[in-house]
DNA sequence: CCCGATATTAACCGCATGGTTAAACCGATC
DNA sequence: GATCGGTTTAACCATGCGGTTAATATCGGG
């Protein structure tokens, strides 16, 4: 009886492989998903999401050991999938910092249209256990801020863009995007939105941002 | 033997109060406001409250009734300290938005820089009990958007700035002045930043926040 | 100096929850 | 069909923690 709690999959994917074996793993991961990211990791049991799961609550741990451990996974999980659709737009070379930004801005406004809980989760688990992402991003490394931080420099000797470190870009465009998503309940108690206000505030900021970033940039 | 859940304060002040009374009650509500803050209110146990104010564990619930209670007040207070330094300032119909920006920026960076835990723990609470912030609104009330709306609006039509609703004017600002705050540990490691390069960083950012958020205003 | 009211504490209680274990289950292979 | 390895479950365990209680300390007033 080998726990598989180390992420290293079977070694031989023929041989025992009863019935749903990754699958059941993956319908457990995606329940985690669910779960931690609704209720936050602090706020949420290994039995509600063995429950989200169907599944029984051993099993969680007989596939990931503990709830930390699961916790871990989803956070890198969440975490691996925004980074890319922000850095992996940045750090492209072939396209100026006039198309990436309202590139972004859509993709990011649409995306986390799409999960409520995203930004919020994100930010709570940052401060919950900030060694956290210390030990993820040791395996992952830095992100690459040479392209985007040349085009500003090179935007700036045109005279285009007044003199800004690319570290000031990055957290001006993060905060822009994804601080609003992150206290929304806030937002709408304070701006009074209802769903339907809350719809036209992004409307309008999809409208807006992208304008009034790039006209940030400028001298 | 009656307990002094209620926010109301003892009726009689001259008799009955042995020694410390309310100021054990402060006592209790700076640990608590400590801890909570450090560890958000889910990881916080009462028991280090009470630890961190020189008190038994009895005295919390003796004088807070329940956790949730104790946690409802320092969320409020915090709230409560926050909401004033920028929508005080947003209000005041005597200066010109291009005063109070900067006026808030410098404030606000000030602020969160002397409280490290503020921005994430707000955004944590947020997120982990999206409730309560309309349970406290409720008594309190929106906020005043009238003056800026009005003079974003003239702003408008004197050419001086862009069509912008107040909203996205105080989503922009507080997502600018607050995230980078929230995300720090995240953004040390992503920008690999060690504490001098984060008090560089602020430094920075106090220089060309204001520019940059002006100068998005502008057509 | 005692009385009554409040403040403070030690000890206790019940329960939820993370984690374990041993048994049952299931499919493949011989 | 017996065996074996991985999978799934029910039952169990230990304990951390929120909350209560009853007894003690403290002090002001009569």
């Amino acid at each position: 009886m080998v726990k598989p709690i180390s992420s290293t999959k079977r070694s031989k994917p023929s041989l025992a492989a009863p019935k749903a074996d990754q699958e059941t793993r993956e319908r457990i991961l995606d329940a985690a998903h669910a779960v931690f990211l609704r209720n936050g990791t602090a706020n949420s049991r290994t039995q509600e999401i063995a429950a989200e799961a169907g599944v029984n609550k051993a099993l969680v741990h007989y596939y990931f050991g503990t709830k930390a451990a699961l916790a871990d996974a989803i956070f890198a999980r969440a975490l691996g999938s925004l980074m890319p659709r922000i850095f992996g737009i940045l750090a492209d070379p072939a396209r100026s910092i006039e198309e990436k930004v309202p590139a972004i801005v859509r993709e990011q406004i649409d995306f986390q249209s799409a999960r409520p809980y995203f930004a919020g989760y994100l930010v709570s688990e940052l401060h919950a256990e900030p060694e956290r992402i210390t030990r993820l991003m040791a395996r992952g490394g830095t992100v690459p801020l040479d392209v985007i931080r040349r085009q500003l420099r090179e935007g700036a000797r045109a005279g285009k863009f007044r003199r800004l470190g690319a570290e000031q870009f990055v957290a001006n465009l993060m905060g822009l995007l994804i601080f609003p998503f992150a206290i929304r309940p806030a937002l709408c108690e304070l701006l009074a939105l209802d769903a339907a206000g809350w719809r036209a505030f992004l409307e309008e900021r999809r409208r807006i941002l992208p304008d009034f970033f790039m006209a940030g940039l400028r001298p």
